[in-house]
DNA sequence: TTTCCCGGAATGAACATTCATTCTATGGTC
DNA sequence: GACCATAGAATGAATGTTCATTCCGGGAAA
């Protein structure tokens, strides 16, 4: 029974770190099985095709991101200080594991994930509501939404992708600083 | 003679297409050679492999872009219009040819172009200078250049993504809208 | 015994790459 | 001009490899 889960579990995570690391072309079934611990065959028990456990992986990183993105998150704070405090988390759960976000880099630039695009919604969510009030209290820049994600989260994922190939070290003062230039992009 | 330069340009003009639309797993070298209208054999005369040919595929796309950039470039004008001046570019080179910024995304984000990663200085290297002066006269945030690129090339990046996905309508306006809130994030 | 789940060898499709052969262009000879 | 010889470019069928997926023998559980 939780044999069922470990093996599905162990399957996910293999398939995420070499998907990672050696992008789809160069992670043959047979190696996800491998560092799973379990026979090829096995896979296919779990996942109609790769396709579908390709998508399975993304649900998993994507399930565990939007709860850290909202983790600690009151609605009831000031302004910026929740704008800071979700920039903040999106920073850490992508730096955290930067093999989910080397997967999801990848994911959304290919084919699987176009499909997939407006999904990104969902992890912004909370982001929406607050450019929604802070328009509305003339607070931000009045222009529509998807600008204002572009000069949020175009910058975070830059910057992390610089991080991790070590041209640009991160750490939390800088991304303090990083969050003010953000700040400045989308306010009135 | 010019035949010769014709048919590599041909097979190059295929494969940025065929992977602009189709990604690296879609595109088979038979198809490649297909729409270039030449036999596979002949893509192995000019390309030791399909790698070098994407490899040549950047370098001409590279080349073409860092001339349009700097096209019409004054460094003598004032600052700030410099900076526009370059943003602006940047936007109409990248969303002039969709199948070449398809084609960076996909060839950035993945194992072929993590090598060649730096290579972004080349085309931001009049960013560079400007980031340099705009530093010294104080009129830019002091912070590293990888930090001023990003909060520069994330946010176009993103929302010409958003553009071409149909998700944000970009016309002349819009980007210097967006143009302008570049510059709140990157002045002092 | 029956049922279910595994592993991993076997299969076949899809590809990248090669190479024997066919073309083409050039220039020498009459 | 007509004819031929040669070099080198172009071709695509053939090859070998790399997978995704299937299948079957074996063993654990019931």
């Amino acid at each position: 029974m939780s044999q069922n889960k470990d093996r599905r579990t162990a399957i996910l995570e293999a398939a995420l770190g070499l998907i990672a690391e050696r992008g789809f072309h160069g992670t043959p079934a047979s190696l996800i099985a491998e560092r799973a611990g379990v026979g090829v065959g096995t896979i296919y028990r779990y996942f109609r095709d790769k396709d579908e456990l390709i998508h399975a992986v993304f649900q998993d990183v994507e399930k565990r991101q939007i709860e850290i993105i909202t983790r600690n998150y009151d609605e009831g704070r000031p302004f910026r200080e929740r704008f800071v405090h979700l920039c903040r988390n999106v920073y850490h759960c992508l730096m955290e594991n930067p093999l989910e976000f080397r997967f999801l880099e990848q994911y959304f630039d290919s084919p699987y994930g176009v499909e997939q695009r407006r999904r990104l919604d969902n992890l912004s969510r909370p982001f929406g509501r607050l450019f929604f009030a802070g328009k509305g209290q003339q607070v931000l820049k009045d222009v529509p939404d998807k600008m204002l994600y572009s000069l949020v989260f175009g910058p975070i994922a830059f910057s992390i992708k610089e991080h991790n190939a070590g041209f640009l070290q991160l750490d939390a003062e800088r991304i303090d600083l990083f969050i003010g230039a953000l700040w400045d992009a989308i306010r009135r």
